[in-house]
DNA sequence: GCGTAGCTACTGGTTGACCCGTAGATTGAG
DNA sequence: CTCAATCTACGGGTCAACCAGTAGCTACGC
């Protein structure tokens, strides 16, 4: 297994549809994608999945006379790799520059804030604790 | 003009020598994108630079028998839309998803995380102003 | 003025993402 | 067993990003 598949975007819509059902068929993967807006012609959806299991995202079983298709990689270390990826490319790993223009994006929640918040609190208590691990 | 013209990998990397060092030639900015490690042929980065001159990126103006190239899109409006982009395509816009993924992506120093802070608190700070605006 | 060093314009080739149709395989129904 | 519905395999086509070479233009030095 080549290091870690990077998806693309579609690749990506498969997995979140994936990650969200469970094993799903082709057919059923398809009909998920179409909600997201226009449609996919079906051998179109296949042809993705096929790619993807080359690549290492997703495997497939039969199921009856079609094939069902499993995710093969987790949502966390998927996203976190994207995020990872991102942050190095367009802001040279500076996170604090990332969060000031996706702050500014976009509207934020009083709620969301206080998530963000906590969560910042909870990076810091890690940072200082494992200091005094060693 | 198009709406929004959004840098490709490479024209990024471009815009990020022009906003770093202002209006340059052709041969500083293929000088610059090699320090960021292998050579790119002198007439592929003038290709990339034509490119981005169609969309609306880039301008130029003579410069003795060369063209110097500017930046014709701010710093700070491009990472937003890149931001707000990535925000939505990977995490549906849920800005806290994307800040846990971040913060393990990689280490944080305490330094940044304070920044992090502080930048969260300014823009609690906005919102409950605007809110006692109306 | 003129030659040439250095620049630009143009064209082409490669690759990956994305999309789809046709042909052949498989299975569930009768 | 047979047939038709449904699936898969395979091949192809388009487009954008990226890279680069060749030919022709320009302006600077002499």
């Amino acid at each position: 297994m080549p290091p870690k598949p990077i998806p693309t975007g579609r690749e990506l819509e498969a997995l979140k549809i994936l990650w969200r059902r469970g094993a799903s068929t082709v057919r059923e993967i398809a009909d998920a994608l179409d909600d997201g807006r226009e449609s996919l012609a079906y051998t179109t959806v296949l042809s993705l999945l096929q790619v993807m299991e080359q690549k290492g995202l997703v495997r497939h079983e039969r199921a009856g006379k079609a094939y069902r298709y499993v995710a093969r990689v987790r949502r966390e270390s998927t996203c976190r790799r994207l995020a990872g990826r991102f942050l190095q490319d367009v802001f040279d790993g500076a996170m604090d520059e990332y969060l000031v223009h996706a702050l500014r994006a976009r509207d934020v929640s009083a709620d969301e804030l206080a998530r963000l918040e906590a969560m910042i609190a909870e990076a810091k208590r890690r940072a200082t604790k494992e200091a005094s691990d060693e």
